[in-house]
RNA sequence: CGGGGCGUAGCGCAGCCUGGUAGCGCACCUGCCUUGGGCGCAGGGGGUCGUAGGUUCAAAUCCUAUCGCCCCGACCA
């Protein structure tokens, strides 16, 4: 049993002012943390107490599905190299020199070590399928670390990795994370939501990623309580209700009006008394792409076309065109529209007939846009628009695709309910990585016909700050916060009302004993202080349940107090340890 | 990388504009007092004012540079 009085449990009354998000305000309120530099922090006492907890969990039910090892964080760039991520992954990796000279970096994902082995140690389908994870340590040197633990530049990633002989062999593989991932969270208390994710330039076929929905986090979710959809907003699709087209006007060939000073889609819509959804949203992109060896960067016009009301969705673009983009500046505008920007549009300038043809501009026209007809958009001059514009007819675009960013309110495509969005913090992704490291790096293993096949690979990750970060998130008041007994430091505390009291401290110290040698994971404040201070420091640190020894004593009883919801039981001294053993694992 | 803000005691802040003794609350130490929601009284310790340079008789304060931290952005032409 711990006593509180011979801990560092270093409570502020007062957040750092630089704190903005409840998670990191209470955890360092609750002396769990303290920062060491942007996006670096130490975990004090009951922080890695926690840390600790959820590990154990994460380990516990990796182990029924694949086997731990522990890797180097620090690598030699040929590895890098070898996959191609080098040059890749840019200033997010960080990367340093050896004495002589050599280039090195610290591990920010660990594919290339895990395929590393795979190449030398894996050779035949007999040993297939592998699932190898680790907990260990990562590096990121993110461009803007924020929120206390929720982006950091160091932090601690189960990551897990499985190789199999083929597709269908993956899909098991994969199931068996989901599953493993899904009995993760539960144990630790988490109210998260599978989403369908984006699975990014990383070239996956499938992928999810592990969501609760809080203020503070960084991605936005798009979810339906009709069904079971959900997906993130940068992969999410949704029902379009139909819209009437205009009708055509004069000889239904593209219509040169004048609009003067009107520049953008509200301006110009309301000028003409239409909807912006009869209108065109021209989108003038360069796409940006980095030669490995020459170091040079091509540059490539990229033009979008959405309904005048819809967005786009930038995830989306970049996953088409599998490169980085930008909004043109004004001279890149002048040189392909020949018009300054609020009146452009895609006639007169020849489009690229399919993306592969690197000399011509590209249009890419979103899919709510196909079948459409009669439509307006700028006239590529000044104080002028085009009407009876119809895709395919009047311009004809490189391709159609899905680009636009679903909105809140549009029915879901499954069951057409109406869809929501919710800001979420990611604490898990799983994902179909195919043999984009395997195939590179060499890996190679004989089929049952002896014939050489490159194995595939699935990619798991769990960020285990996040974890407690979310459960923080989704358990606090102005008061402090709780999180799940699974993960909280302790799981009791016990508070003599006033350790002067003989008695009083007698009977925290026999309660404590108690709980302890049943296995509860106790923590006795016995500092001499006032009440208000301890139940104050109680509120604050986590700890789900409160013993409270006072005044009752005298007729035997004492007070059990559920910190989430306040509620107050009076136990007797004597079944204290039973009634533990049926509240305490039967609610959070 | 662009924009904004902030660096003064462990935490939260004032002082800076208008240069001249570095201050307040909490926390901390000692003593007394108090003991069911951060109690009270008295005494006390603690600061290279982020760093470097400059102006000045004199710089926390004015000027220059630099470092660090936080927030917003890096999509809607």
């Amino acid at each position: 049993m711990h006593r509180w009085s011979e801990l560092f449990i270093p409570t502020l009354r007062e957040a750092p002012a630089d704190a903005e998000v409840a998670s990191h305000k209470f955890l360092v309120r609750a002396g769990y943390i303290r920062q060491l530099a942007a996006g670096i922090y130490s975990f004090l006492f009951l922080g890695n107490r926690s840390f600790n907890k959820i590990v154990a969990i994460v380990r516990q039910e990796m182990d029924k599905i694949g086997q731990e090892f522990f890797l180097p964080v620090l690598h030699p760039r040929e590895i890098w190299e070898a996959s191609g991520r080098w040059s890749l992954m840019g200033e997010n990796l960080f990367r340093l020199k050896d004495r002589k000279g050599a280039d090195m970096c610290l591990g920010m994902t660990e594919e290339e070590v895990m395929t590393e082995i795979a190449r030398k140690e894996l050779r035949s389908y007999k040993q297939l399928p592998q699932i190898w994870y680790q907990i260990a340590t990562k590096f990121r040197d993110e461009p803007r670390p924020k929120a206390g633990l929720l982006r950091v530049r160091q932090f601690m990633m189960k990551d897990a990795y499985s190789f199999d002989i083929d597709a269908a062999a993956l899909d098991v593989s994969y199931k068996k994370h989901y599953d493993t991932y899904c009995r993760i969270f539960d144990r630790c208390g988490l109210k998260y939501m599978v989403v369908e994710a984006d699975s990014g330039a990383m070239g996956g076929k499938e992928s999810h990623e592990f969501m609760v929905r809080t203020p503070a986090g960084e991605d936005q979710i798009v979810s339906c309580d009709g069904c079971n959809y959900a997906a993130n907003l940068e992969k999410a699709t949704s029902k379009l209700e139909g819209v009437e087209d205009l009708r055509p006007e004069g000889d239904g060939k593209p219509l040169e009006v004048h609009t003067p000073g009107q520049k953008t889609i509200e301006d110009v819509a309301r000028f003409l008394g239409v909807s912006p959804k009869n209108k065109i949203k021209t989108l003038a992109l360069m796409g940006e792409e980095k030669d490995g060896k020459t170091g040079k960067t091509k540059l490539r016009a990229i033009v979008v076309l959405t309904r005048g009301d819809h967005q786009l969705n930038e995830a989306k673009l970049n996953g088409m065109v599998a490169q980085a983009t930008r909004p043109m500046d004004e001279g890149e505008i002048k040189a392909l529209f020949k018009s300054p920007a609020g009146y452009l549009g895609p006639i007169g300038i020849e489009w690229a007939k399919d993306l592969k043809k690197d000399a011509l501009p590209v249009l890419l026209v979103d899919k709510a846009l196909e079948g459409r007809s009669n439509l307006i958009a700028g006239a590529n001059k000044e104080d002028y628009h085009l009407k009876n514009l119809t895709p395919g007819k009047d311009f004809h675009p490189t391709a159609y695709a899905d680009l636009r960013a679903v909105t809140a309110g549009e029915g879901c495509r499954n069951c057409g309910n109406a869809l929501r969005i919710d800001t979420a913090v990611e604490i898990g992704h799983i994902f179909k990585l195919g043999d984009r490291y395997t195939e590179k790096m060499g890996a190679r293993v004989l089929d049952k016909n002896g014939k050489e096949v490159t194995p595939i690979m699935g990619s798991y990750g769990i960020g285990i700050e996040r974890i407690l970060t979310a459960a923080v998130e989704q358990g606090n008041d102005e008061n402090g916060f709780w999180l799940p007994p699974s993960i909280a430091p302790f799981e009791i505390v016990v508070s003599p009302t006033n350790v002067k009291d003989e008695s009083l401290l007698s009977v925290a110290q026999d309660i404590g004993q108690r709980l302890g040698a049943a296995g509860f994971d106790v923590i006795l404040d016995d500092r001499d202080e006032r009440p208000g201070v301890k139940f104050k420091d109680a509120d604050l640190v986590g700890i789900p349940f409160r013993i409270t020894v006072g005044k009752k004593v005298t007729e035997g009883t004492v007070e059990v107090v559920l910190r989430s919801t306040r509620e107050v039981h009076d136990v007797t001294i004597a079944s204290i340890v039973e009634y533990f053993q049926g509240a305490l694992r039967a609610k959070a």
